[in-house]
RNA sequence: GGGCCGUUAGCUCAGUCGGUAGAGCACCUGCCUUUUAAGCAGGAAGUCGCAGGUUCGAAUCCUGCACGGCUCACCA
């Protein structure tokens, strides 16, 4: 145990059994699994009181369904007309707070759209139907028929003439004006979240937004939506360690992916020529404000079109999507603003540090390098292979000083097996990240079409040692048969979703523009 | 993985110098027919994250552990 917030642990929801189990009394030893629990189970013991209560008067606390005709926020925008004809509306939700005055009570009840104050009458309802009012609390869902009018502070409402119980609350609500601000609970249980904090709503529906407006975007463009396996017997098309799990009936070893891109190219090389999945990657590493082990991820693949086609592509495609979810070009995040409209500047990975080096990064030797990566105070490994170190000094030198909106080029090859190497400067590649407010949002290449040279490339990575072996791309026999059949020049491109949407949702992490972020589980002993 | 901070009632938080647990909300009882942080009166509710140590005495000091947050390093 050892944690705070709500109990996970489950109480009995049968109000009978539950019942039984009788009031709080310790063990022979004064220690029990129920002692931490008295107050929890107390407030629980009261709210299946109410439940019975109910349930004795007739009516049944979980009924089927409710005859909603409107939602909230429509009481408010369209007042005048509904209070003048005098229209019974009828809404539905959640009970957020109740102030109760003898015989007559005001609520708030909140709906998807908003919150509607509910004013009950004992006079208007009859007493019967205000005795089940008062064992209705805040949590309960509540559907209510009345008319529109406004109080004498201003405040519209609705007069209520009758109501149902749609689903009896057992547990209460935080408290109800700090909110749920205990992150862990936030995360742990969304669901309070969401009901209590109406900015969350808000992030994951910029979210949904930045999604739909990514695939109208692409359909628009003739791109074909497509789906890949998540589950695949080598993991390739990215660097990183894999989650491994296992088929039984073919007694298979299967690796949940880590990238759809070598699939996606068998697709281009079918001939479907613009492609694009939207889907979930898994990479076993670890978890900060910008990772989770799973993620989605956009990729797409075009053929005849080479990375600087896919940089215009990304730009126009953010600029639709900030006038999509934000109704213009400027995106604001964590206090910085970015224009859209404007190209994005450029840097070269491999120019900038042979700058800085005062000597060209791609003729020293690997000694040489390894010094400059020591004088940087940057601490690797002995055994780690050059990419790795370039990768270091990029890291360390280059990437703190990017101005935002940026595409990083001219990657070397060593770390880049999948991209095609420039004709005119042997050892770089068309390769481009993009990078937004310092968060590197994708990668995207003129993709290597070579079949003989991908299967040296593959071979090089074969060479890696330790961590960097297992993060490295395996020899894909099948997928090197797809491209020996000849695939045609491809530029292809993934795109971070959950770091697009924290951009234009202008949330801090990513566990805020992911539902259920990934954490260890409660009650770790 | 490193550093810093946190964990006290269902929620949000106080808790002084080590002296044996507090508030508001929520909940219960009573009063209250236009409230909105409703109000008034009363009440119930705690293994002070876990384990060990120091001490006559630990929420408080020490050590270890768990979980969480922030941050640095690496990956998208």
């Amino acid at each position: 145990m050892g944690k705070k917030g709500f109990d996970a642990r489950p109480f009995l929801t049968d109000g009978r059994e539950a019942l039984i189990l009788g009031p709080f009394r310790p063990g022979p030893e004064g220690r029990t699994e129920g002692d931490r629990v008295t107050e929890e189970k107390a407030l629980f013991q009261v709210r299946l009181e109410k439940r019975r209560r109910l349930e004795e008067s007739g009516i049944r606390p979980y009924p089927t369904r409710f005859e909603r005709d409107r939602l909230a926020a429509e009481i408010t925008e369209r007042f005048d007309e509904l209070e003048r004809e005098k229209t019974p509306v009828a809404v539905a939700g959640r009970i957020l707070t109740i102030r109760r005055m003898g015989k007559a009570s005001f609520a708030h009840l909140r709906d998807r759209s908003g919150d509607a104050q509910l004013y009950f009458r004992a006079d208007i309802l009859g007493e019967e139907a205000y005795e089940t009012w008062k064992q209705i609390e805040a949590g309960d869902l509540l559907g209510a028929r009345g008319v529109p009018f406004r109080t004498k502070s201003g405040e519209i409402s609705i007069e209520v003439r009758s109501f149902e119980v749609l689903a009896k609350s057992l547990r209460p609500l935080p408290e109800k004006w700090h909110g749920l601000t205990n992150k862990e609970t936030r995360y742990r249980q969304r669901y309070l979240d969401l009901i209590v904090n109406p900015d969350v709503q808000r992030a994951f529906r910029t979210r949904a937004a930045v999604v739909r407006s990514v695939r109208s975007f692409l359909d628009a463009r003739d791109f074909l939506e497509v789906e890949t396996p998540i589950l695949q017997p080598l993991y390739g098309g990215a660097s990183a360690r894999p989650f491994v799990t296992h088929h039984n009936a073919l007694n298979l070893k299967l690796y949940l992916r880590i990238a759809d891109e070598l699939y996606l190219k068998r697709l281009i090389i079918g001939g479907l020529e613009k492609v694009y999945e939207i889907g979930k990657d898994f990479r076993n590493e670890g978890i900060d404000r910008t990772h989770n082990p799973e993620f989605t991820q956009l990729e797409l693949y075009e053929a005849y079109a080479d990375f600087r086609d896919m940089m215009r592509l990304l730009e126009e495609m953010l600029r639709s999507i900030a006038n999509e979810t934000l109704g213009g070009t400027t995106v604001s995040f964590g206090g910085k603003s970015a224009d859209l409209s404007r190209p994005w500047r450029e840097i070269s990975f491999v120019d900038s540090l042979s700058e800085r080096l005062e000597k060209d990064v791609l003729l020293l030797d690997d000694e040489e390098l390894r010094a400059a990566v020591r004088a940087s105070g940057v601490d690797l490994p002995a055994d780690v292979s050059r990419g790795a170190l370039l990768d270091a000094l990029f890291a360390a030198w280059i990437e703190p000083g990017i101005e935002t909106p940026t595409f990083v080029v001219d990657f070397p090859k060593e770390i880049s097996p999948l991209a095609k190497e420039r004709s005119d400067r042997p050892g770089i590649v068309e390769r481009f990240e993009p990078y937004l407010f310092g968060m590197e949002i994708g990668n995207a290449f003129s993709e290597l079409n070579d079949p003989i040279e991908q299967r040296a490339r593959f071979e090089a990575q074969r060479l890696l040692r330790g961590k960097e072996r297992e993060e490295a791309q395996q020899v894909d026999e099948d997928f090197l048969r797809a491209l020996e059949h000849g695939m045609p020049p491809t530029g292809g491109m993934g795109v971070g979703i959950d770091r697009l949407s924290m951009i234009f949702a202008d949330q801090p992490s990513i566990r805020d523009v992911l539902f259920f972020p990934q954490l260890r589980p409660e009650g770790g002993e």
